[in-house]
DNA sequence: TCCAAATGGTTGACGTGTCATCTATCCCCT
DNA sequence: AGGGGATAGATGACACGTCAACCATTTGGA
């Protein structure tokens, strides 16, 4: 019964992971306090706006949208009771479902996304993308797929994949109409 | 003249922030869960230890903690207060200066550290580290460098105590004590 | 010497996230 | 039918983080 001595990380492995986890604590806050000055939004906010901007009807069940943002229920849940405060967004029933709830974007929320947007890109390219190499971006592509692959297999093989957050232009330019900011 | 047209993420940017911007989700919350089932601790909390656990007498003026980790004077003030509760670390006045205030391991949050550990790093391993091939971990380690030395520049070259990084084993390589992770 | 500003640290209010629990509905099997 | 279980979602308690305001001490001049 001897004690399996830990593994403890080499130094380049050490370094990877210190490297991640200040860039992720700096990297964060300073995005958020951005989003924060431009946009009086927070974070998770703009996460919520812009994944319902990008749904057909600007409306998603709301189950639907825990599940492609990796949120559990309860956070959401918790999450359009504010913003459903602060009119961003209205909860309505669904009929072929007595259980279910579909949350939409209400004008002021499609508002505020289109306003938040740009400077948020913009917040997300200067801390960012712009200070990365294209083969860096590739490398951190890759890695991340598969950290999240091998996470989403073992906590639950019934979780579904799709996409969440963020930038990208979703056609629609001239002026108006979603920011597609998916 | 004209409003600029904010420049939305190629697909390729768009990649890379929305697999970062998951993976940061799923491994966080798999960490933290594991940290809390098998030691009973946040991550904070465990921060918080390692920290301490490293420090030459197991106390670091408060300040210096904070720079240290990269958080607020107030988020740790509060940590700390939340812990101190718990028994795992006292605060202690410091003569020199009557404003400060000196953390330190009890005896108790040693051993909770010592405990911890093990796990702790074998839970980094398996969901994180030993999915990544050394040159990925490489280049996520220097563009997280990347990406950290901008912000901290940024955000406040005037200050820029000791934080920089260093953080690197103190010789614990061996077995016993000073558990240094994070 | 004296006081304004800087520094070290704490506190309160408030938004956010987690877990456990609860309600209501739906689904399916007998 | 009829009831057990799964599902959709909401909620309460509590940990965590942020911001702004607040002491107390220390420092730097005039």
């Amino acid at each position: 019964m001897t004690v399996q001595e830990p593994q403890w990380l080499t130094d380049r492995e050490q370094r990877a992971w210190q490297a991640y986890r200040r860039m992720f604590l700096l990297l964060n806050a300073q995005i958020s306090r951005d989003l924060q000055h431009d946009s009086k939004l927070s974070d998770p906010d703009y996460d919520v706006l812009s994944n319902l901007g990008a749904a057909p009807d600007r409306r998603r069940r709301v189950s639907e949208l825990a599940d492609r943002m990796l949120w559990s229920r309860s956070r959401l849940s918790h999450h359009l009771a504010r913003m459903e405060q602060r009119g961003l967004v209205v909860r309505e029933g669904v009929a072929t479902d007595g259980r279910g709830a579909v949350v939409a974007l209400t004008d002021q929320g499609m508002r505020t996304l289109d306003a938040a947007a740009p400077a948020h890109v913009a917040s997300v390219r200067r801390h960012f993308i712009d200070l990365l190499s294209p083969a860096q971006l590739d490398v951190l592509a890759e890695l991340g797929e598969t950290v999240v692959e091998r996470l989403a297999q073992e906590s639950g093989p019934a979780s579904a994949s799709g996409a969440a957050d963020s930038k990208s232009a979703p056609g629609a330019a001239g002026s108006k109409s979603a920011p597609g900011t998916d």
